[in-house]
DNA sequence: CAATATTATTTAACATGTGAATTAAATATT
DNA sequence: AATATTTAATTCACATGTTAAATAATATTG
């Protein structure tokens, strides 16, 4: 999406960053997996991205004390900020796709995605 | 698309490499940029991708004698084998995404999808 | 409890995506 | 014709996608 990354451009992260913060933001610290499954990435992509938001404070990483393989991961308050500054942003974009596309097809657009996904349980 | 990698694994090459092959097999050679252009890929990466595919054997490169500027790219035999062991394959796997949606579907995924893509003349 | 199997994550290696800077050849200007 | 501009490709640097192999901690078995 250009118009999204050009809103994160000034804010010196990607799209699959601000997914992460999105879903921190929404969900609470969680485990690298779930994070993963959640942004929609993989997980060795997420392992990295991890490191790096890391690296530039945006998030942080401990082990659960439960089980030490599991990785929890933690939003900063620096990376909520960005959360903060951009969200109405985002929606603005969405809101222009769906306005270019019509209810309708926006619509109609969401449901035949989701006969496409994997995940679904639609027998695919 | 899991399965087309599946299926192109054992040719050894990539979704993306298969549809240079496919554009040079129909469109026959042409120069760089509309290559790029027809298979939906940035131009730094069909440069890259143009070169692995050299030293494979898949294509072969040379510069327009009108304007040496320009990289013309052909398809080789060895190249075509490829398209021709696995069209039917590939047209099977389509069949497939097509009767998963349904025709109405399947039609109206491809209308909503022309309405986003940039290159089209809906005044975006 | 020791050996084995499973699970969560990481690392590695290669390919592509992306935007900016660079090069080289052709075209336009003066 | 010499300089400036534009155009076609390439190169760079960094980020992610993708698959397979490797680690490390936990759970299971004998």
């Amino acid at each position: 999406m250009p118009p999204i990354r050009e809103m994160l451009a000034d804010a010196g992260i990607t799209e699959q960053q601000w997914r992460v913060l999105r879903v921190l933001a929404e969900y609470g610290p969680q485990s690298s997996s779930t994070l993963a499954s959640r942004a929609s990435l993989l997980f060795p992509s997420l392992t990295r991205i991890a490191q790096t938001m890391q690296n530039k404070g945006l998030i942080t990483l401990s082990r659960d004390a439960d089980d030490r393989r599991r990785q929890m991961i933690c939003i900063t308050s620096s990376g909520q900020k960005i959360i903060d500054d951009k969200a109405n942003q985002a929606l603005e974009i969405v809101a222009d796709v769906k306005h270019r596309l019509g209810k309708d097809n926006y619509e109609a657009l969401l449901d035949i995605l989701a006969l496409l996904d994997p995940d679904n349980p639609e027998g695919n």
